[in-house]
RNA sequence: UGCCCGAUGGUGUAAUGGUAGCACAACUGACUCUGGAUCAGUUUGUCUAGGUUCGAAUCCUGGUCGGGCAGCCA
């Protein structure tokens, strides 16, 4: 059942399955399929289709397979499957036993292949590659037959066994199936079945120099299985009317395909052609970089599967090409971790502040609130002593208007611990850069309330100079500075945004060293963080920014309206 | 000058001949020991011209604009 069966509307997918499973079509079951070519490493834009796939088999009581569509050698490795296999099982995804390989099927589609021979359907053809093209004519002139088209059947046969009998070099022939050269579409006009590779294939080894091409063998790999539903993106629409014709003509099990627009997200590339730019090219650190939308990149970044699945599901499905914010990614993400991140303090610009009239010994520890959001998560001790570190955005030294935190003779809040007020501060006789602030507390305002009920307009974070540590974090920004980088007029790669990595050195509260590989918190007032899952080590977490706290300060400043 | 597909606020979508709704974003205000969260509210939309109809975002026709297609990639 659909999680949310009376609200949410059928997308038009779901409608046609429903459709088709009211009328009984195949029994009126489902099986769906996602069938990644194990040649890289899923990103964001798989999430969707992801989502598409499980979730209309999900919500028809059917099945979907994991298929890999291993049927170019020359591009495909071994590494991929299991990287693949574990993204999916990542994001919730659960296959069962239904993990199949289109490599597994090449017996299969000789077969079929063979048939299509016998009646016709099918031909080697001598020419090359350019002359193949050269034939195909144009997008508004028909193409031109090739002298080899009209051979026996008894020469195809002979000539095809000779093919897989490895008799011929790569290149110098292929099998094409016998349509149309004048069809209006080009993916009719005699497309090639078989290609001649020498090259050994990461599951099938020496077993083949012959390797089916995709059109030729996507059909029969949904068909095999089974495939009720062949989901799949607006780039195959084109190639629909061939999908159907070689169907039709085995009389085999025919699946339904349906295509809908894949995913696009501003600031950021999807494709794997520039993700592998990107890495290739040093700008980012491999294919788990925290700033690329590949699942591993999210993953390493802090996004939860949740998140993911929640925005897939939120973003619709049509036919029109779009172009969705990354903001509403982030906003599901922030959604979630209000919720369930614990709360924790930490300085990512310190500036120390010095309590003059609290005494230089003393120690006392204050109870703060794991997760106001969250009563059961409890509560936690902080330490305070005389010198802390405060934000150095937190004071200024004349502030705007519309400013609330720190400056000289304002009094302010630390959290869960005392109004402070600013009584002076520390320059740089050189260049005058603030070195350090002066202050005084309220000794009655201990846990950050004022026994005569006086109000302050600001609360600030802060760690205890004593007591708090060095914490290396970084701090990441959407990866290019423009909503398309595609569509760059030079070379997207000049859109890239230099400032989508900082990293600093923070101040933390103690208990945060203790955080696990992938322990996500709220730094207060600064945004979520992650422990990185590769950087950390025991005792010792390096901290990934998943994504700032809305900042309404930043936006009145940005605004120009602070004065 | 071929074939296929698409067009609803800034963005993503819903409405399946009957009040154009939701989410994000933006903006106001309230509240707040996170300028977070929360709450209340505001702004902004059916590409166009005809037609059918009591009634059209929806159906029909023409136009406009946008996307895709000429790999032995998928």
């Amino acid at each position: 059942m659909p999680p949310n069966a009376q609200s949410a509307p059928f997308d038009f997918i779901r409608e046609t399955v429903a459709a088709d499973v009211a009328a009984g079509r195949y029994g009126g079951k489902v099986v769906t399929r996602f069938p990644p070519e194990p040649n890289g490493y899923l990103h964001i834009g798989h999430a969707k289709a992801l989502g598409i796939d499980f979730g209309v088999a999900a919500d028809f009581g059917g099945r979907c397979h994991l298929r890999m569509d291993d049927t170019n050698p020359a591009r495909e490795e071994a590494e991929y499957v299991e990287a693949i296999k574990e993204d999916v099982r990542w994001l919730g995804w659960d296959w069962g036993e239904h993990l199949y390989f289109a490599s597994d099927y090449f017996g299969k589609m000789i077969e079929h292949a063979e048939r299509l021979i016998e009646d016709g359907r099918a031909y080697v053809d001598d020419l090359t590659a350019d002359q193949i093209r050269e034939h195909r004519g144009t997008l508004t002139a028909p193409g031109r037959e090739s002298p080899w088209r009209n051979r026996s059947v008894a020469e195809n046969r002979e000539l095809f066994r000779r093919m897989r009998a490895g008799e011929f070099p790569d290149g110098s022939r292929v099998l094409r199936a016998r349509i149309d050269m004048a069809h209006p579409n080009l993916n009719m006009r005699d497309p090639v079945m078989y290609r001649i590779l020498h090259m050994p294939h990461h599951r099938s080894g020496d077993a083949w120099c012959v390797y089916p091409s995709y059109d030729w063998a996507h059909g029969l790999e949904d068909s095999i299985e089974g495939v009720t539903h062949s989901l799949c993106d607006l780039d195959f629409e084109n190639h629909r009317p061939l999908y159907d014709w070689f169907l039709d003509q085995l009389g085999v099990h025919h699946p339904r395909q349906i295509e809908f627009a894949r995913l696009n997200i501003s600031y950021t590339v999807l494709s794997k052609r520039r993700l592998m730019r990107l890495i290739e090219e040093g700008r980012v650190t491999g294919w788990d970089d925290p700033r690329l939308p590949t699942l591993r990149g999210l993953r390493r970044r802090g996004y939860t599967p949740a998140s993911i699945r929640r925005f897939c599901a939120e973003i619709g499905i049509t036919k029109t090409n779009s172009l969705t914010d990354v903001a509403l990614l982030e906003h599901g993400l922030r959604e979630e971790l209000n919720l369930t991140a614990p709360r924790a303090m930490a300085v990512l610009d310190p500036v120390r502040l010095v309590i003059e009239n609290y005494p230089a010994d003393r120690e006392e520890e204050l109870d703060a609130v794991n997760n106001p959001e969250d009563p059961a998560a409890g509560t936690r001790k902080v330490p305070f002593c005389r010198e802390l570190y405060i934000e150095r955005e937190d004071f200024r030294e004349d502030p705007p208007k519309k400013f609330f935190r720190l400056a000289p003779g304002r009094e302010v809040r630390l959290r869960y611990a005392y109004l402070v007020t600013c009584t002076g501060v520390v320059k740089d006789p050189a260049t005058g850069a603030v070195r350090e602030l002066r202050c005084t507390y309220d000794p009655a305002t201990r846990g950050g309330d004022a026994p005569d009920g006086r109000k302050v307009k600001s609360t600030l974070h802060w760690v205890s100079a004593r007591h708090a540590w060095a914490a290396p974090v970084r701090l990441y920004d959407r990866l290019f500075t423009v909503e398309r980088p595609d569509e760059t007029a030079t070379d997207f790669m000049d859109a890239l945004n230099p400032a989508s990595l900082e990293e600093r050195v923070a101040q933390a509260e103690p208990g945060l060293r203790g955080a696990a590989p992938g322990a996500r918190f709220q730094f207060e007032r600064k945004g979520y963080f992650v422990a990185d899952h590769a950087d950390s080590a025991p005792g010792a977490p390096v901290f990934n920014r998943i994504v700032p706290l809305r900042d309404t300060w930043a936006r009145i400043e940005r605004a120009g309206q602070a004065d």
